[in-house]
DNA sequence: AACAATTATATTGTGCGCAATATATATTAT
DNA sequence: ATAATATATATTGCGCACAATATAATTGTT
């Protein structure tokens, strides 16, 4: 019994599993990125919304929530870390006091010229082009949102 | 300061991010799995595990982690969760003591069967053709490589 | 204005994922 | 045979992820 394989079990087939070879790449990624980040004191999430905020600064948790399909109980704490390792500073939005709203330090802004150095040493390690890595990125995000669409219904 | 985007910034934007991408498409997946799994009493790490016993049975430890890239803690806590739940059998190999050899309790094989509907279910809800699917995962696998190659070194 | 419903964040508990370390067994060298 | 080395698993600690729940502020309704 054990060891038999039909064609009916094909579709069980690890090897056959899209969502294998993403969650995989996803850890490969993540022991690329562990050492580039250690020497920033950054984790790999931790980096993402770092990402977020050099791009716009002031914002709600939830729009850093958004953009990386985090919730409150995944930032909430990751924010308090970050906090503490004095590169974002937490505060009520007056205008509405539900809101925390996430600022850069000036630690926090300088970390961003150290981490420019990060996604070259990342494309190097894919061995990949520029432009075949961003055809690539375009039909997973397209595959994400088709999964976060069908969730939705 | 904060707000302008220059050509130097490309590289950090969030949206230029391949691991971005696989990270988010990573919990897309996971989500649509979960209300599919909750049926059958598994995370999505353990139904990676059952993949692999439902291929072959009675493996060490070991196997497993290299199969699934995953180390024995992450694998020990929950071999003993799917021990728990009567879904495998845990004993030493009689001819190398080191060795934890898994197999799969009656439970667990005929757990096999009920899982035959989660991959058309997953199918469906990347609204993707299995050609498609099947090519994007032979690139994300072969990026995989790479990285794993990379960090080997 | 009072009440209900919504929104934003925080908290608790469970299960990964991995680094670092410990322990026991097996292999190799001397 | 003994000692040194390597291998397989287990344990501890930390940081995500996320479901479920709680709390406080805001908005909408009547």
């Amino acid at each position: 019994m054990a060891g038999k394989q039909t064609a009916a079990d094909q579709p069980l087939r690890l090897d056959n599993q899209i969502c294998f070879a993403i969650y995989s790449a996803a850890h490969a990624f993540n022991r690329v990125y562990k050492p580039l980040l250690d020497q920033l004191g950054l984790t790999y999430p931790q980096y993402l919304v770092m990402l977020v905020l050099w791009e716009r600064d002031g914002v709600p948790l939830k729009d850093i929530g958004e953009r990386l399909f985090l919730d409150s109980g995944t930032l909430t704490p990751l924010l308090k870390r970050l906090q503490a390792a004095q590169l974002i500073k937490r505060s009520r939005n007056t205008e509405d006091e539900r809101q925390v709203l996430i600022a850069l330090t000036a630690r926090g802004q300088a970390l961003k010229e150290k981490a420019r150095a990060v996604p070259q040493s990342i494309l190097a390690a894919s061995a990949c082009s520029v432009a075949e890595l961003s055809a690539m990125k375009n039909e997973i995000i397209a595959l994400r949102e088709r999964l976060n669409a069908a969730v939705g219904e």
